[in-house]
DNA sequence: AAAATTATTCTGACCGGTCAAAATATTTTT
DNA sequence: AAAAATATTTTGACCGGTCAGAATAATTTT
C-alpha cells in the first residue's frame, strides 16, 4: 500500500526529471509528466499538492540521490588522496550523466535565486557536498598529505565551487569530449590547493 | 533618428534586465518589460522582432558591459599580480550587482543549455573572460611571478570556473556577509594555482 | 457496494503577437 | 514661416492558444 504510493511518487518524479532535463523547467506542464511517466494527468495532481510540490519533492530527491552517489563513493576509499580521486570520479560520471543534472540543476538554481524554498532545499545539498570535501581535507591534514594552513570548512566551500564551475562551464562549452579536460584540470587544480 | 532608436533599445534592455533580474526569465512578460521601461506594450515588439529576440539581445548587452568593466578595470594595472587582483576586485564588485547580475545569468546559462543561441552568446562571453585570464597568466609567467608548469590557456578556464562557481555558491547562500569570504578566497585559490 | 485510485473534461486566467488607429515628428510645398 | 503632406512611433484592444487546477466521471480495489 505505502509502498506502491512510495513507487508511484518516485515513477513521477523520475518522469519529472527527463521531462526537465529534455525540456527545461517553465516549459515543462504536468501533462508532460504524466505522458512522461507513462500516466494520466489526474495521478500527478493525486500524489503531489500541486506543480510547484512536484518540483521540490524532484530537487530533494536529484541532489539526494546525487549525494548518496558521492558519499557511498567516498566511503569505499582510504587515504585522502583516494578519496579526492574518488569523489572527482563519483562527480564526474560521464557526459551524458552529467549533461542530464546540470541541465536540470542550472534550472533549479535560477529557481533558487528567487524563491527560498528551493535554496533550502539545495543548501542541504550543499551542506552534504561540504561534509564529504572537509572530511577528505581534515583526513588528508591527519595524514600530512594537505598543507596545514587551510582551513577544512573554507577548503570545502572551495572544492565544491570549483566543482560546480567546471561542469557547467563545461557544459555551455557543449563539447562532450572536454569532459575528460575539466575532470583532471578541476583534479589538479583541487590538489594544488590543498597540498 | 538612429541615435533615438537605439536609445529606446537600450531603455527596453535595461527594463527587461531589472525585470529579469526581479521576476525571473520565464515569467516576465512583454507586459512586465513595457511596465518597467515605462512604455505601452507595442514598443517592445517595434523595435524587437519577438520575446526571443529581448531576451537575446539582453544577453549579450549585458555580458559585454560586465566584460567591457572587467576588461578596463585589469588594463589599468600593470603587474600580473595587480592584474589579477584588479580582476577578482572588479568580478566581485558588491553584493547588490552580482546578485542582480548572477540571478539573471543563471536564467540565462538555464536557457543555454538547451538552446544554441544563448549558447553562442555566452561562449562568446566566456572567451573575453578566458582572454583576460591568459593575458594575466601569460604576463605573470614571463615576469616569473607565476609557475611556468601551467598552460596559459588552461588556466584561463579554471580561473572563469573558481568565479563563477564561487559567485553561484554565494549567491545560493543568500547571505551578502559571506561575499568577502568568497572574494577573498576565490584570489587565493587562484593565486595559489597559478604560483 | 463503498472506498480508493485513475482518467477525462471543464474553466478561468494569462500570454505572445498582431494590428489599426492615434499621436508625434519630420519633410515638403506653398 | 505657415500649412500640408508624409513618415515614424506609440498605443491598447484583440485573438488564438495554452496551462494549472478543479470538478467530474470511470475504473479498480477492498
Amino acid at each position: 500500500m505505502k509502498k506502491k504510493a512510495e513507487e508511484r511518487r518516485e515513477q513521477i518524479l523520475r518522469a519529472a526529471f527527463q521531462a526537465v532535463s529534455d525540456k527545461g523547467y517553465e516549459t515543462v506542464t504536468l501533462q508532460d509528466i504524466a505522458d512522461y511517466a507513462g500516466v494520466s494527468k489526474g495521478v500527478t495532481n493525486y500524489y503531489f499538492k500541486n506543480k510547484e510540490d512536484v518540483f521540490l519533492s524532484l530537487l530533494e530527491w536529484v541532489t539526494d540521490r546525487i549525494y548518496q552517489h558521492e558519499h557511498q563513493a567516498v566511503s569505499q576509499k582510504t587515504t585522502a588522496i583516494e578519496k579526492l580521486e574518488a569523489y572527482i570520479h563519483s562527480v564526474f560520471i560521464d557526459p551524458e550523466k552529467n549533461k542530464k543534472f546540470y541541465k536540470v540543476y542550472l534550472d533549479f538554481m535560477a529557481q533558487a535565486s528567487r524563491n527560498p524554498h528551493y535554496r533550502k532545499i539545495n543548501l542541504k545539498f550543499y551542506e552534504n557536498c561540504w561534509k564529504i570535501g572537509r572530511d577528505i581535507v581534515a583526513l588528508g591534514q591527519k595524514e600530512g598529505t594537505f598543507s596545514s594552513d587551510i582551513q577544512a570548512d573554507t577548503a570545502s566551500k572551495m572544492i565544491r565551487s570549483i566543482i560546480d564551475g567546471c561542469l557547467i562551464q563545461w557544459l555551455m562549452r557543449d563539447e562532450d569530449h572536454l569532459h575528460e579536460f575539466y575532470k583532471k584540470t578541476c583534479y589538479e587544480v583541487i590538489l594544488k590547493y590543498l597540498k
